[in-house]
DNA sequence: CTCTGCCTTAC
DNA sequence: CCAGGTAGGCAGAG
């Protein structure tokens, strides 16, 4: 077979948000615990951004609201508000051991990142397993938390082996293994295919990776359109490729928040939507970027989102912005005389570097 | 090309 | 009844 001549490392940090708080609280450890983002209506309103293994036996995860969490576990579970520049800076020092083991990384998130080790270990998966052994070991002893860890021919299969390995696993897929790995797999199992295409397949009978492999590219575009189902097509057969680079800069900078009750008063959502822009604006000059570009974000009491942005000239001063951003909600409400608001936000776009700092790094193959 | 909405990733 | 915050990619309409 072609194609499956790389050895690529998926790392991913389990349960990460509890895990760290588990970690700097060793009193919780053995229990459930719950790390929260609070909405502020009240005490308890908010979801679930990440729970451990603990409270996950009782049914809660992410994206769960923070009161069916607490109607499902028991009394003696704990509660954290989320501490995500925190976490950020627990990461940084977690990929900063992994990028010695191969400068070929790309850090995908806060908790997962992709090291390209052909080079590092000669093409030789014997040596990846002894390299993916030591990651684990040096991350456990130096920073105390457990990972699962993917070796693969590319990406799409180390995160899938990454996936199945949890939680602490270590998974190699071999080349030749390649095939059976992937035919016994749900199809959701594929990175990009969520709840919605997952559905969108079992209307047509798909339910596992085997099923997608006789799916015919025509129908693919039908159900996709073309670049998704090209991806399909080629990640299903576990032969999409790409480089292992490092993330380009920012394109976009966003800040959302919650109302205290629902409303379609501009009275009521001017502070909240400054407090955005401030936010947001303070995140773009941290940056050193400018924005060609400016949005505002408004969900409804419905969970619907409604966008609007307008072309604004790099370092428009604040308040500029403000009459701008105040003038698109207002169309917004106008346009959706019977929407109520939950959320609004503000999005900068078109971002631009200020200085000649292009951190840009690429690798000549 | 611009604009908007949808989907994904789960933490 | 309950539903946060974030970034990126893409499709489709105009």
């Amino acid at each position: 077979m072609r194609g499956l001549d790389r050895v690529v490392l998926f790392l991913d940090l389990d349960y990460f948000f509890a895990q760290v708080e588990e970690v700097e609280n060793p009193a919780y450890r053995g229990r459930p615990l719950v790390v929260c983002v609070y909405s502020g209506r009240d005490q308890s309103s908010g979801v679930v951004s990440s729970a451990n293994y603990e409270a996950r036996k009782y049914g809660v995860k992410a994206g769960m609201p923070i009161k069916r969490a607490m109607a499902l576990l028991p009394g003696e579970a704990v509660y954290l508000p989320v501490r995500l520049s925190h976490y950020a800076k627990v990461s940084e020092e977690v990929m900063a051991i992994a990028k010695r083991y191969s400068a070929k990384m790309r850090v995908e998130s806060v908790d997962e990142a992709v090291l390209d080790l052909t080079d590092a270990v000669g093409g030789s998966y014997e040596r990846a397993e002894e390299y993916a052994r030591r990651l684990k070991s040096e991350i456990l002893a130096r920073k105390s938390l457990k990972c699962s860890v993917g070796v693969a021919p590319n990406r799409v299969l180390a995160k899938i082996a990454a996936d199945a390995s949890k939680p602490d696993g270590l998974k190699i897929v071999k080349p030749h293994e390649v095939a059976d790995f992937l035919t016994t797999q749900p199809v959701n199992a594929l990175p990009g295919i969520g709840l919605k295409t997952r559905q969108r397949l079992e209307a047509y009978g798909v339910k596992t990776v085997a099923d997608l492999q006789k799916v015919e590219v025509g129908v693919l575009e039908r159900i996709f359109g073309e670049k998704k189902a090209r991806y399909v097509y080629l990640a299903a057969r576990g032969e999409f490729d790409e480089p292992i680079q490092e993330r380009g800069l920012a394109k976009q900078v966003s800040k959302i928040l919650t109302l205290k009750r629902n409303t379609r008063d501009m009275a009521d959502v001017e502070a909240v939507l400054a407090a955005c822009l401030s936010e947001a604006l303070l995140k773009l000059s941290t940056l050193n970027m400018t924005a060609s570009r400016v949005g505002v974000i408004a969900i409804t009491s419905e969970i619907k989102t409604i966008t609007k942005q307008v072309e604004i000239r790099p370092q428009t001063p604040y308040d500029e912005i403000m009459k701008t951003l105040k003038k698109l909600l207002h169309d917004v409400l106008a346009e959706n005389p019977s929407v109520m608001l939950r959320r609004v936000g503000v999005r900068l776009f078109g971002l631009n570097p200020i200085a000649g700092q292009s951190k840009l790094t690429a690798w000549s193959d």
